[in-house]
DNA sequence: TTGACACATCACGACGTCATGATATGTTAA
DNA sequence: TTAACATATCATGACGTCGTGATGTGTCAA
């Protein structure tokens, strides 16, 4: 889904993160499907089809999200057998899903209707 | 990209977020643009005019981001004058932002094989 | 080895989002 | 009023991202 160039280096601590790769990782959460999943690991790790099971979705629809979350660093995939276990990869995903909520129910309204650039009230 | 709504939630308490109001709300700050001014909105209040020369970017462009963010509640606008004054809606804006460094960050090493986050600065 | 299962990847069409440049709205001062 | 400035909005074309369905890869058991 996701194309671009390959990176040629990362420090080991980087202060600064340019706006790009913010813009990247906010964009993992920027989306429907990618959101519900990653609401449905809050609950603990799944399988992708059980992933698939939960949200009525196709399998390839959702091991492509996941690969997504995956690079954006949001889940973590562990291979057992047959099956492939997803979860968070880090405790402050939570933190982020929360401050954004708390965010969100101020203006909730708003933003169920903004249609990005397109604006019609 | 936007399909309908799943059925996702039974019956929500009021601070229950729909999974796409979510998706939207992060769409704010999945943009480089948008992240370059909610980041130099950090800096304190600055009139369209002013971000437009600090990122180097057309006013017509900056003026539609800001109404983007403006509808998904990340900034505030007032008008003094012929000017008109953004400023980010909330204190916690920060803390999104600085979760969001923090993850990216301690994904360094992942990050840094990624092909499709491109660190360069 | 074969078959079945679980998951990943790919190509394609549909549609959303972007930046640009032209134009409209609003504000102030002369 | 008019002119100049600051900002908002719109139409267009380029490009990105989505979901689907087909196909590829990996694993295990018989």
């Amino acid at each position: 889904m996701y194309m671009s160039e390959a990176s040629n280096s990362a420090r080991a601590t980087p202060l600064e993160v340019p706006d790009r790769v913010y813009a990247r990782f906010f964009s993992g959460l920027a989306d429907e499907t990618r959101m519900r999943i990653v609401r449905y690991l809050l609950n603990g790790p799944k399988t992708v089809g059980e992933i698939a099971g939960a949200l009525g979705m196709s399998q390839s629809r959702i091991s492509n999200h996941l690969s997504c979350l995956k690079w954006c660093g949001y889940v973590e995939a562990e291979r057992r057998g047959k099956h492939v276990h997803y979860r968070l990869a880090d405790d402050s995903i939570a933190d982020l899903i929360r401050t954004a909520s708390e965010l969100i129910s101020r203006n909730a309204a708003h933003i169920a209707v903004c249609t990005q650039l397109d604006l019609k009230p």
